[in-house]
DNA sequence: CACCTGCTTCGACACCCGTCAACATAGACA
DNA sequence: TGTCTATGTTGACGGGTGTCGAAGCAGGTG
């Protein structure tokens, strides 16, 4: 059944506190762990398909839309699912049931901490 | 670790030179073009091996540095080269042979528009 | 209650991808 | 010149992944 567990990288407990995930990819060399769990989330965005979905669902008005209102990416609507649903898993998107419909919503975290994560040093190098 | 400022990654380019990749994934639903661009970047992320090999190049003195010095994933070498070209193919990498080596550089301007990519408004949701 | 709509799961297919061993190439050095 | 080291390329194998049609659930509506 649908249990997905997901948020592989961040830690529930510390909402405030940003997904230690990983260090900026121009800090230190990653580890193999480290680099496993960062590869994950970003081979969840490196399928066109779910990138469009997730950029909708991101882009959508109160952060949260449902699957009837997204699923115009050129592909089935079981595919649309197969890959909602593997954005939950890695984390990026969480969905609820109301009513009809099933709503998707980003986790704010994540997408800050993938840009941390992105957002070396270099564009705040005001650090002596 | 020290130092450096070493990273001129950035410092030394305009800023309009950076590649027009795409709008933050927040703002608007991603084209089919704009995702297709965008997803070839985080696939090329997508795999332990190469962000390790991605991680160890943009981490390293300079900016750049020779197979040889990051060749110690856990992989074979020839494996390292099809890593370290797909990351090229990508537009990730930069790769340069001097003498008998080859460094491989990263290419800042498209770590910045990946990291403009991702951090996005994020004050977006939840604000009723 | 029956039916209909929205979404997920299942089974199957083709294709892509990561990996390695073996071979090929480029430059250095004797 | 020949040989040795450092990288890249080729070919092949196994597993993963995107895709679809059909079937299965969940919930609303008549």
């Amino acid at each position: 059944m649908s249990n997905t567990q997901a948020l592989p990288l961040l830690e529930s407990d510390a909402p405030e506190a940003v997904a230690p995930c990983c260090p900026p990819l121009t800090e230190r060399p990653f580890t193999a762990e480290e680099a496993e769990t960062a590869a994950r989330m970003f081979k969840a965005l490196g399928d066109p398909v779910r990138l469009r979905l997730f950029s909708a669902v991101a882009s959508h008005e109160g952060g949260e839309a449902c699957v009837c209102d997204i699923s115009d990416v050129g592909v089935s609507q079981p595919t649309v699912s197969h890959h909602l649903k593997k954005l939950k898993e890695a984390g990026l998107l969480t969905s609820e049931r109301r009513g009809t419909w099933v709503y998707y919503r980003v986790e704010p975290s994540v997408l800050t901490a993938m840009g941390k994560l992105l957002t070396s040093g270099m564009s705040v190098a005001g650090s002596p």
